[in-house]
DNA sequence: GGCCCCTTCGG
DNA sequence: CGAAGGGGC
């Protein structure tokens, strides 16, 4: 009897066809996909894999979560593609260790091809997984994808990282050529995708997650908006700007296509990108920068962490339209435009004296094309603590910005209709007071 | 064996 | 694009 059971799951093993997976993360298409390229080069029977990370899911407090629902829907019609050439997807919901050890006891699995992710968390979560799979004979493979230039490919001449921008992206230019932005033509293999067996679907009740009201589009880059990038992307009353964050956060565009536009038509924006790479890179070779400044000094800086005041700018009643319009545009549709980002990152650091941390986190929680290495970066850089930071002298005037980048106030009546009535807040700190205030801090914690 | 040219190939 | 490698001389 327990010799007939042993049989057939041997039996089962042995005609069970040898697959190998695509661990989808953050890249999530089809086309220009390396890791997908290379294992549909190299492999046959080649089924992509897409796991909702309980470790990730379960640290969202709200369950309307616009990220999970976008992921949801590209999974979706990524499956519609699969399946119409008679392939399919694979998804699964777990600890990915967990997930990883029930698949391979489930399948036949030759190799696992993933794109490298730069957080210390990925890091280390893909360090263990690696470790489980070759520890039963599989190959674990991991490629670039997500940046142009990663890790140490863009150093200083004695192999140092850089921490200045400006070098850095010179050095970045001057080592880009036509091939670093090819794109990867899988296309080319699909017949090496697997066939057969169509895998269950989940819906996103299933996942604990409810639909909320974004709407996934195949992303379609505006050329015009890239051709005159420099000149309207400062306007945040203007379409001014080219809204592909999330889709690079989530891979539904490939960084290459979008850096070949840029080189094509615009400067400024090629230099966004390689703002993009550059904070990538600090992130992999300065991991501390997740809890810590970047600039040790800065963490001797006595913040107010006022509760009050801190509600207040979340909840856009600051009385300063410019930061209160940002934050009502960022709670309303989980987007905010980069110059008011700069502009609100600066009052609650500077005006309200509080820990970039407090800032970044509740921009964690609402911005659907949150980064951790671009949001770090930037809270670094707009608390003066960060490499390559504003001074901390250079404290953001909100009616300066406003006359300057919002001068119709357009922006700001469209976040905050109730401007001009008396249930719009007072200011709830005088911008001078703050001002010298903030300078008197951080001089006198730079100096101790 | 050494050099040059041309093709291939990598991310 | 630029490096590497094969073939011809």
């Amino acid at each position: 009897m327990l010799y007939g059971i042993g049989m057939v799951s041997f039996l089962n093993t042995i005609t069970m066809k040898q697959i190998s997976l695509v661990w989808l993360r953050r890249d999530l298409r089809l086309d220009d996909q390396a890791a997908l390229y290379h294992a549909l080069k190299n492999e046959t029977n080649v089924l992509p894999l897409f796991i909702f990370d309980t470790t990730i899911l379960n640290l969202l407090p709200n369950k309307f979560d616009r990220r999970v629902d976008f992921i949801h829907q590209v999974l979706s019609d990524m499956k519609k593609e699969l399946d119409a050439i008679n392939s399919s997807l694979l998804v699964e919901y777990g600890d990915p260790i967990d997930v990883f050890s029930e698949l391979i006891d489930r399948f036949t699995i030759k190799a696992i091809y993933t794109n490298r992710d730069y957080e210390p968390t990925a890091i280390a979560r893909d360090e263990s997984v690696k470790k489980l799979v070759e520890s039963k004979g599989i190959a674990f493979k991991t490629f670039k994808d997500q940046c142009i230039f990663e890790q140490s490919e863009i150093v200083k001449d004695d192999g140092s990282p850089y921490s200045i921008f400006t070098p850095y992206s010179r050095k970045w230019k001057s080592k880009l050529n036509d091939f670093y932005l090819k794109s990867y033509p899988c296309k080319k293999y699909y017949h090496h995708f697997y066939q057969g067996d169509d895998f269950k679907f989940p819906d996103l009740e299933s996942l604990g997650f409810s639909k909320t009201d974004i709407v996934y589009n195949k992303f379609v880059l505006s050329r015009e908006i890239v051709r005159h990038y420099d000149k309207t992307r400062d306007f945040p009353a203007l379409k001014g700007t080219s809204r592909a964050s999330m889709h690079l956060r989530f891979g539904t565009i490939s960084i290459r296509k979008l850096a070949r536009y840029a080189l094509d038509y615009n400067e400024t924006y090629l230099n966004e990108l390689i703002w993009r790479d550059f904070y990538m890179m600090i992130l992999y070779h300065y991991p501390k920068i997740v809890r810590h400044s970047f600039k040790a000094d800065y963490d001797k800086i006595p913040w107010l962490n006022n509760e009050k005041d801190f509600k207040a700018w979340c909840e856009g009643k600051t009385g300063y339209p410019i930061v209160d319009a940002g934050m009502r545009e960022l709670n309303t549709t989980g987007f905010m435009h980069n110059r008011v980002r700069m502009i609100v990152a600066s009052f609650l650091t500077k005006h309200l004296l509080i820990d970039w941390r407090w800032g970044e986190a509740y921009f964690a929680e609402k911005l659907d094309d949150y980064d951790l290495s671009a949001n770090n970066g930037g809270w670094q850089w707009a608390a003066s603590s960060g490499c390559d930071a504003v001074p901390y002298f250079r404290i953001f005037n909100p009616e300066e910005q406003t006359k300057k980048f919002d001068p119709n106030r357009a922006y700001i009546r469209k976040w905050i209709p109730e401007l001009d009535s008396l249930d719009y807040p007072k200011p709830i700190v005088e911008h001078k007071f703050a001002r010298e205030r903030a300078l008197n801090v951080y001089k006198k914690a730079l100096a101790g």
